[in-house]
Parts: structure tokens; C-alpha cells; sequence
DNA sequence: CTGCATGCAAAAACTTTGCACCGCC
DNA sequence: GGCGGTGCAAAGTTTTTGCATGCAG
């Protein structure tokens, strides 16, 4: 394990990611930062996040498309991607880790764990998508 | 949908990732188009994995470390990753799409689908790593 | 012929790294 | 003060794109 000092901008850089509900990728982390610390630079902040993903304060998300994002709560939870909108939205559901057991039974090797990632709308598209539905209707009447 | 010309590099390339039991990134393909087409270029092969994946006939897979890779079998199946040697295998398990049913009790917008990434030992590194481990017994002894 | 696909190279996007200086312990 | 952290900039990696040419329909 590393030895850390403490620092700052690391400090701040995990706060941050903790009142976020929205998982937010360097970029955004780095943009946001400059507002406290208006000197920081991009590598800090991609080092303190590797440094904490390390040491498992934070977690890093690996999407399709995009950059890797980051999510403060490491507290066992899954995530969905809007088609839509792109988003990535927290998702709680009960523990199904005996999909490992399952997993394990046509595989040769030794299952350990595993990561979900849904896909499908989110909130805000679904309301969105219904309401330009019933304006389609309307207007087709 | 995209209207495609037949090409023979796109055909190769698709029939090269059906032969392939690993998930070979955009580099390894490149590398072994060369041998086919010499003068092929990487923009080519990254322009015909783009339209094969959205055309269906290819899976795109993102994980952690590496660059993306590139699956030519798309039936229903799930990957595991070897935290050992990095491997990415296939794993084939019984349909457990109830959990999209799961998710959404506690999600407001619509789950439509996941991807699962299991993660352990593969097959040839626990073999390696029981080996590994009678030598230390028998040298303890 | 027409236009999508290709090869080539340049550029874009994202992330890592070397180095001198700064500040925590 | 010693050493890890920072800022800055340059470089590395992976992927995308513009353009002239080539080949399939």
C-alpha cells in the first residue's frame, strides 16, 4: 500500500466526488477543482484519482464511448446508463452474488466477483420521451 | 442504418475475430491483417470495427487498463477477466435477465438490458498457481 | 460512372510522466 | 531538511478524421 501525505487538493478532489451524485469524469473534476484551486493541474488530479482508486476510497467506471469516470461511494451498488442521455445513474438493488456460484459452473477457473452495468432510459428521458409522445398524439388527432 | 459496399478487408477482419477465441484489441487485429493486406491501414480497421459493431455483427467490450477489444461471437454470453494474467475468456451461463426485472424496483426510468464483467482466476493461472503452490508446501516441508 | 471504402498522415482526445519547486511531517 | 505532492509542459496511447485515390455495383 502507498504511504500518502496529506494533501489539499486530494482532500478536496474525494469531497467532491462524495457530494456528487452524477459521476463525473477527470475532465469534470478538473474543470470544478480550478474553482478552489485555481493553479491545480490536470495530472494532479489524474494522480490523486488513481492514488485513491488504489487505495479503494474511490471507484473508477469504465464506459463505452467516453473517458473513465469516477464514483465516491464504494458502497456495494450498480449502475445504469442512460441510451439517451448518456448519464450514468446509481442503481440499489438487492445482492445476487450467487450469479458467481452460477457463473462458476461452466467455467473452469475460479470466479471471484463480478460488475453489472445496465443499460436502458433514465428518469428525466422517460418523462421527456412520454411527454413528446402525448405531444405526437395530439397533434396527429 | 448504414448501406455497405462489400470490401474484403471488412469480411476478413470479421472472419478473423469469428476464428478468434480471445477478444484481440484494435492493435493485435491490425498486426494480423498486415499479413493479409500489407498495406492496410489502422484508420481501415478501426472504420470496419466501428461499422460492424453497429451493425450488430461484432461486440465492442471495455474494461479497465486496456484498450478497447473486439468479440466476433454474438450470442448470448458473458466475459470473464483474469486479475492474474489479464486474459479476457468467454463464460457462458444460464439467461438471468429476471435481473433487469430486479433492478428496476428501486430504479425510476426503464431498465432495458446489462452487461456483466465477471473477474477472477482463469483456467491456465490456477493450474500455474496450484503448481506454484506445492513447490512452497514441498519446500517448507 | 458514382460513390463508398481505402491508405496515408495529421490531429484529436485522453492519460501519463519528467523535472524543478513547494509544503507537509 | 527530507521526501512525497504539485504545477507545468512535453510525450505517450489510443482512436478519429480529411483527403486523394481505388474499387465495387
Amino acid at each position: 500500500m502507498k504511504i500518502t501525505k496529506h494533501s489539499r487538493q486530494r482532500e478536496a478532489i474525494k469531497e467532491f466526488l462524495m457530494t456528487r451524485k452524477d459521476h463525473p469524469s477527470a475532465d469534470t473534476i478538473y474543470i470544478y477543482m480550478r474553482e478552489v484551486f485555481p493553479n491545480i493541474s490536470l495530472g494532479t488530479v489524474y494522480r490523486n484519482l488513481a492514488l485513491l482508486t488504489e487505495l479503494g476510497e474511490i471507484q473508477k467506471l469504465h464506459y463505452g464511448t467516453e473517458s473513465d469516470h469516477f464514483d465516491g461511494d464504494i458502497s456495494l451498488h450498480h449502475h445504469i446508463i442512460c441510451r439517451e442521455c448518456g448519464s450514468i445513474n446509481d442503481l440499489k438493488m438487492e445482492n445476487i452474488d450467487f450469479i458467481n456460484t452460477l457463473a462458476n459452473q461452466n467455467f473452469d477457473g475460479i470466479v471471484e466477483g463480478h460488475n453489472i452495468h445496465f443499460y436502458g432510459i433514465c428518469k428525466n428521458c422517460k418523462n421527456n420521451l412520454k411527454l413528446k409522445n402525448n405531444i405526437d398524439k395530439s397533434k396527429s388527432v
